[in-house]
RNA sequence: GCGGCUGUAGCUCAGCGGAUUAGAGCAUCGGUCUACGGAACCGAGGGUCGGGGGUUCGAAUCCCUCCAGCCGCACCA
């Protein structure tokens, strides 16, 4: 089906483009009408005429007949207002189509690098904004009908393996693994660094255990692969928890790109981008320079003949557009990585890996502080461990349905605390543009009042619960949806709004608008529920209230879901 | 110094070229209480949208400039 936002976009660009191609009509939902046309008074500055007498002419051409009112007003919007026939339709049509509405795009394969924990090292609150938003938007994605890549580019490589294995062999492998898999990465990573510190003999040998790993020594692959292993295990158990879709086929970490490493260099050189400076070899891309002002190298290969991360990023793109046929790139990582990424996307531009059909984006996201409004960080020894706050906010969910005495066994309700959890912390994640800074305040996100993930279930589980006390004495398919209230109306205009709220949030790669879309329904659906009974509502309207209630259960279950939160029944 | 991001009610945030009073949540104060589940609803107070210029019929929204905060700026990833 054709969304109302997309008919009217059409139906308005028609008539645009016959004054002006490619004007564009600026449509949006609007207070003056039901939407607004803002796009009258540029075009006619463009054209060098009277808006009024533009909107007029286009109020002409426009073919809206049965779809809705059109009315000039003001310097000269068009204000447009649905008839409720249309509106109606367009409801059915929804309620007929498993996917609320929404068209397939024309599919792309899309790439999405996102979560890249570091192994032998705990998640943290900062893993959790790259992999809650890495995660909605491969949902989102696929929900359209793109193809999806996850790649959970984990740091398995590096100079801190030669103290990690050192220090699984000190310990002994038993011991080791034993520390690792229950998750007690942290102390580990704290136990070798140290001995790194304190022990030059460790250290010493943790220097040669580095060259030793590098040099392919068969030996320390199996002790490193046992880190590795390890870790993703651990990796998983956490995604499980968060519900989040990452898998251990999904982790290609950067040790994945060493056979690749070497010619990317060689094919930097010979392409003529490599400059050896200070001992390195190096590619200054334009546009960058550092304190003093001059130009600012990417390294690929440092002065010890190591490969900097530069080089596995560049290897990783290029693989990823290369034999991978990526259409779509999109690295959700911290925005401190801004300059990092951008320089590896124009190096992998004036090397040819990265052409200008390929859509290459940084999905940045802002750090995460504490309520004091100060960086929270791992190396500070303040870092709150991702499962820990999991852990506080289904003990204090679970709290909570105690306290409400729902009726439910504890395994069920052990369950039900695990959503409820889950849709706090991801909500107060993604509902804010991701690029700002994070403030990461616990007491509000487990908070079960106001503009929260809880508060979205709750207004599904009530819709759900009108649902099952009608069972099945009514039929969606023969709901008349008459629409006679203001609040029916409005929730209408709502049910029929998500398509664009999808399609923005893709667009911006912000997972924040559907959010934003998904909590003025709610408020919608409240409105409504207080204003029009509807269990004791005469037959024909009975029918129709009960089918709105099920097309809003619908939409937010289904806008939950690509936020990567459950939607209970009851709660 | 250069670059990036951010600056909107006491707090946390939407809005990012449009339409007499700039929105929401929390907090505060006052209501709704025989309730289709009160994790709710209704109402009130609270903002010269960081400052200043400019463009425009119109600017929180675009441009310039200044200020403040955070982040990045060669061999850790």
């Amino acid at each position: 089906m054709t969304s109302t936002y997309a008919l009217l976009q059409e139906r308005l660009s028609g008539a645009f483009s016959a004054l002006s191609p490619g004007a564009d009509p600026v449509l949006r939902a609007s207070e003056h009408g039901d939407y607004q046309a803002n796009g009258v008074m540029a075009l006619a500055k463009s054209l060098g005429r009277n808006p009024r007498e533009v909107a007029g002419e286009i109020v002409a051409r426009l073919d809206l007949e049965g779809v809705a009112e059109v009315e000039v007003a003001g310097p000269g919007f068009l204000n447009l207002t649905l008839t409720t026939p249309f509106l109606g339709a367009q409801l059915r049509e929804i309620a007929a189509n498993e996917r609320l509405g929404i068209a397939p795009a024309a599919p792309r394969r899309v790439l999405i690098d996102y979560s890249a924990p570091n192994v032998a090292k705990e998640m943290h609150v900062g893993h959790l904004r790259s992999t809650v938003i890495g995660d909605a938007l491969a949902r989102m994605h696929r929900f359209v009908g793109h193809e999806v890549i996850p790649r959970n580019h984990v740091g398995d490589w590096g100079t801190p393996f030669g103290m990690l294995i050192e220090h699984l062999i000190d310990l002994g492998e038993e011991n080791a693994v034993a520390s690792l898999s229950i998750g007690d990465l942290d102390s580990f990573y704290k136990a070798a660094r140290t001995k790194f510190d304190a022990d030059e003999a460790f250290a010493e040998r943790s220097r040669a255990r580095v060259v030793a790993l590098q040099s392919g020594d068969p030996e320390t692959r199996r002790l490193w692969q046992i880190l590795v292993d390890e870790s993703v295990v651990y990796f998983s158990q956490v995604y499980d928890l968060l519900d989040v879709s990452l898998t251990p086929e999904d982790v290609v970490g950067e040790s994945a790109y060493n056979a690749l490493l070497a010619g990317v260099v060689d094919d930097l050189a010979a392409a003529g981008l490599l400059v050896e400076s200070g001992g390195a070899w190096c590619v200054f891309p334009a546009g960058f320079t550092n304190r003093e002002g001059e130009p600012l190298p990417l390294i690929v290969k440092k002065s010890d003949d190591g490969y900097g991360y530069a080089a596995s990023d560049l290897a990783a793109l290029r693989q990823r557009v290369g034999e991978l046929h990526a259409d779509d790139l999109l690295y959700v990582v911290g925005a401190p990585q801004a300059q990092h990424l951008e320089m590896v996307f124009a190096v992998a531009r004036m090397a040819g890996w990265l052409p200008a059909s390929v859509h290459c984006e940084h999905v940045a996201f802002g750090s995460v502080l504490g309520t004091d409004r100060k960086m929270l960080r791992t190396r500070a020894g303040v870092s709150v461990k991702l499962v820990g706050l999991l852990d506080e906010a289904i003990t204090r969910a679970n709290e909570a349905l105690v306290e409400r005495h729902v009726a439910l066994d504890d395994e069920s309700r052990d369950e039900l605390a695990l959503q409820i959890a889950r849709a706090a912390i991801k909500w107060a994640d993604l509902s804010t543009e991701r690029q700002r800074d994070y403030v990461f305040d616990l007491e509000r996100m487990v908070s079960f009042e106001g503009e929260t993930g809880p508060y979205l279930q709750y207004a599904h589980a009530r819709q759900r619960s009108i649902l099952r006390r009608a069972q099945d004495t009514w039929s969606l398919a023969a709901a008349p949806f008459a629409l006679a209230e203001r609040a029916e109306r409005d929730l209408a205009l709502g049910l029929v709004a998500l398509p664009e709220a999808l399609e923005s949030a893709l667009a911006l790669s912000q997972p924040h608008k559907l959010c934003t879309y998904l909590f003025d329904l709610a408020q919608r659906f409240t409105a409504f529920y207080e204003a029009c009974p509807v269990l004791t509502a005469p037959e024909g309207t009975r029918d129709e209230r009960l089918a709105l209630c099920e097309l809003s259960a619908r939409t937010l279950a289904t806008g939950l879901s690509l936020l990567g939160i459950d939607a209970p029944d009851r709660m």
